[in-house]
DNA sequence: CATAGCGAAA
DNA sequence: ATGCATTCGCTATG
């Protein structure tokens, strides 16, 4: 198969380089050539690693290849392939002079010598494993279906190491994979890059922090370092040695089991994949479960930093690239009182959560770092299962009371810990565990808020920052503010942190930041992969093009971008197309969530079509009531939601979602929405299951913000089905605004509503809704004959026709009668 | 004493 | 630069 493949298409793309990227003269800029190919000689690896190495010295293609050998790429084929679908693919550089190895067709990367971008052939046998290894080590930037697009970074670099690969490894492999010798340049980089990476630590012992190596002299370099230096704290309770360092006993490591990781027969999931050839076993001891530790020597040096200068001193160790690793030898605190807490042995964890506190415990001791799992992929139950494998005292941080209550709630329901246990530390309930250790829940404006506090609030915050937390999990890092964060981590002192997201949004200052606030990112799941092995829906994904009335049009051409969008927003073909998909889907017996941005258009969209809707001010009872009956009651449908449904809201389960006001193309926010259907996990060999549509006004800005928004979800691999016309609409019995006159009530309504924006008083209303009931609005539209749709001409029709009504209905379980949260008291 | 409503902050 | 949603603590109300 890929043997027929790989030439076919390697050469066809090689053609296509001379074609598209004739004379390189603006290769991107690169700092990889600076580098200098000589630093020092890597230091002695740990045995495991030598193994890994000389397995893969072993096998028989990793040998060097000789000029003669390697395959001149062949610049005469006719440029067949577009490589549109990667993001730039190699820029504009020709490399055309690189020479392929004669077997190339079975190895699946190419590699950039000047940029350290890597291309992946997603569609290449090896490719499953090379993605394990490629996430380990580089920056995932694009993945759609065939071609994947990684780059190699300093940052990425780090978290390689951080997971325990070693230098030689990474070149090695990479080199195994490529079709291409690896450019020196290349190497070179990652010689540089990861020299010095890993040989930091700081270690957080009896409440104080210690910056520790195993290498003395590294010590010694920092400080000297004019920043470092001056932080160090001279202590005299500690004996120090002549160069005067603290000598301690390296921390052994041992043979750790992750909780939930076992068979119900005992055997370890971990034994499971049944190695099918050698190739495999490389991957799984290079990139696998890593427990080789960085060394072998039984002392480590270390000195000490106050807590306060511990971010200075981190910062600072990055900049000069030596950045700290965060580790927490747990298993050997005796300092800290256990937690009695376990999964029950029920739970079962899936085999991506495993791979990523396989990442997490690698060595045996809990490193600090960051998994991105998108939303319905089972976060929650990675960071407990890290809790129960550390069992030490916990901090649990959220964005909002009610995911506090679900953090509490979903521990409850997993593991063994004791109710009295568990403290929920909010601004309506401010508890404190009786034990030795226990959890705390709490949220990130609760811990980390400067004004003055209730006296209760204060009490619990001295408990909070006296002691020594085993463990601190950070849901939803993307969504903090660097500042707040900052200050959380520096006054809760955590051994071991892990920062859990969906969307890791690259390139931004904050995340960066968060590299050395919390750690390396530790692993990142690929949204497909899941979809396609059924841990989270399959989507379908649209963006539903609605023309523009003439007389709407008009109106916006005139108007300013304030209320551009409103005319843009209420185009009455939006809200037809809107009208119809719901019609549409209610009927295939799809739950369906709409989202709008704009408060006012979500009210008058709910309001006219008779749904219920929750905005901002919708008080939190009848939030409780309108998701219930979303839930629950086969009469209601549809739910309209504004930004609170992006997140804090626990959301049942949908699985149809229109966008009607995706303004300011946020990356993160369409990600997210995206996110509230993906756990709608159903059958995935029948096909979609889930829906994700945005309606989008032709030739309007919404046009520009709308591809910027999908940018994401397009390098995750989704694709964006573009329809222009909504094939039975016209026919929709009750079609709103199907008259001239109707459209124009509407644009007067809207250029009047306009000018008292502020006005808006229809919250009120909104607890009639519930239960299907039809607002007094709704009757305009009773029983409107339907008018010729001339405005929404196009070709295609929806692309997907599928008239199982009860298929997606099956899955609402009527026992699955969930506890409500708020019923109960503190 | 519980709860709703308000303003401030970020 | 602006809108929206959040949370916290205070205060009025029965």
């Amino acid at each position: 198969m890929s043997r027929r493949q790989g030439p076919n298409y390697a050469e066809l793309e090689a053609g296509n380089y001379e074609d598209e990227f004739v004379s390189s003269g603006d290769s991107s800029v690169t700092d990889y050539s600076d580098y200098e190919a000589e630093k020092k000689k890597s230091r002695a690896k740990g045995k495991k690693a030598k193994q890994a190495v000389r397995k893969i010295k072993k096998q028989k293609d990793d040998k060097e290849f000789s000029e003669d050998e390697l395959i001149t790429i062949n610049l005469d084929r006719p440029p067949d392939f577009v490589p549109d679908t990667v993001s730039n693919l190699f820029g504009r550089a020709d490399f055309t002079y690189l020479k392929l190895k004669p077997d190339h067709a079975s190895r699946p990367i190419w590699i950039s010598p000047t940029d350290g971008k890597i291309i992946l052939e997603s569609f290449s046998p090896l490719s499953e494993q090379a993605q394990d290894f490629l996430v380990t080590i580089a920056e995932p930037i694009s993945r759609p279906s065939f071609i994947h697009e990684y780059r190699i970074t300093t940052h990425s670099l780090y978290a390689a190491v951080s997971v325990g690969l070693e230098t030689d490894d990474i070149i090695s492999v990479l080199n195994r994979l490529s079709k291409v010798p690896v450019a020196p340049s290349v190497v070179n980089f990652i010689k540089s890059a990861t020299l010095s990476y890993g040989k930091v630590k700081l270690v957080l012992k009896h409440n104080r922090y210690f910056v520790e190596s195993s290498q003395a002299e590294i010590l010694q370099m920092l400080l000297k370092d004019e920043v470092i230096g001056a932080l160090r704290i001279q202590s005299e309770t500690t004996t120090t040695t002549s160069d005067g360092l603290v000598q301690t006993k390296a921390p052994s490591q041992g043979d750790l089991v992750i909780p939930g990781t076992k068979k119900p027969d005992g055997t370890y999931v971990n034994a499971e994949p049944a190695k099918t050839d050698d190739v495999e076993d490389i991957f799984a001891n290079v990139i696998g479960e890593g427990d080789d530790d960085d060394d072998d020597l039984d002392t480590v040096h270390s000195f000490e930093i106050s807590a306060g200068s511990v971010e200075t001193v981190k910062k600072r160790c990055q900049e000069i690239d030596y950045p700290m690793l965060e580790e927490y030898d747990f298993r050997n605190d005796t300092r800290n009182p256990n937690l009695d807490i376990d999964l029950k042995p029920s739970t079962q964890i899936r085999p991506y959560q495993e791979k990523s506190l396989s990442k997490m415990f690698g060595n045996g001791r809990a490193r600090s770092g960051i998994i991105v799992l998108p939303c319905g992929a089972g976060k929650t139950l990675v960071g407990i299962t890290a809790a129960c494998t550390i069992r030490k005292s916990v901090i649990v941080l959220c964005t909002s009371s009610v995911s506090v209550m679900q953090w509490r709630q979903q521990f409850l329901q997993w593991c063994t810990i004791q109710p009295e246990n568990v403290a929920v530390f909010t601004s309506e309930s401010k508890e404190m565990f009786s034990g030795d250790a226990g959890l705390v829940v709490s949220t990130y404006s609760m811990v980390a808020n400067t004004r003055n506090r209730s006296h209760d609030a204060q009490k619990v915050m001295d408990f909070l920052t006296s002691r020594e937390w085993g463990f601190i999990i950070l849901d939803e890092v993307h969504v903090v503010p660097a500042a707040m964060f900052r200050r959380v981590v520096t006054t809760i002192a955590a051994h071991a942190k892990l920062g859990l997201t969906a969307t890791l949004v690259r390139e931004d200052e904050k995340i960066s930041d968060l590299n050395f606030l919390i750690g390396p990112k530790l692993y990142e799941a690929n949204w497909m992969e899941l979809a396609q092995k059924g841990h989270i829906a399959n989507v379908q994904c649209a963006e539903v093009w609605c023309p523009m009335t003439s007389e709407f049009y008009q109106e916006y051409l005139r108007e300013k971008s304030r209320k551009r969008m409103l005319l843009y927003i209420m185009n009455p073909t939006k809200f037809q197309a809107c009208q119809f998909l719901i019609h549409y889907h209610e009927n295939r017996g799809d739950k369906i969530i709409v989202f709008s941005d704009n408060v006012y258009a979500l009210q008058e969209y709910a309001l006219k079509l008779g749904k219920p809707f929750i905005y901002g001010s919708t008080p939190q009872q009848e939030r409780m009531n309108i998701l219930q009956n979303f839930q629950y009651n086969d009469q209601v449908n549809t739910i309209f939601l504004s930004k609170v449904g992006d997140t804090s809201i626990d959301l049942p389960e949908a699985t149809c979602l229109i966008q009607i006001s995706s303004h300011y193309g946020s990356r993160r926010q369409e990600a997210q929405r995206l996110g509230r259907i993906l756990r709608a996990k159903r059958r995935n060999d029948e096909g979609f299951n889930a829906f994700f549509y945005s309606l989008v006004s032709k030739d309007t800005q919404e046009m520009y913000y709308s591809t910027k928004r999908q940018a994401f979800l397009v390098d995750q691999g989704y694709a964006f089905k573009v329809i222009t016309h909504l094939h039975g609409m016209e026919n929709l019995p009750n079609l709103a605004y199907s008259t001239s006159k109707e459209r124009r009530e509407l644009l007067q309504e809207i250029l009047l509503k306009n000018e008292d924006a502020a006005g808006i008083e229809y919250g009120e209303d909104s607890e009639n809704l519930v239960g299907g009931g039809v607002d007094k609005r709704a009757r305009f539209n009773a029983s409107r004959t339907v008018g010729s749709l001339a405005s929404l001409a196009g070709g295609e029709d929806m692309a997907y026709v599928e008239h199982s009504k009860n298929r997606n209905k099956e899955l609402h379980h009527p026992f699955f009668q969930k506890t409500l949260y708020n019923k109960k008291k503190k």
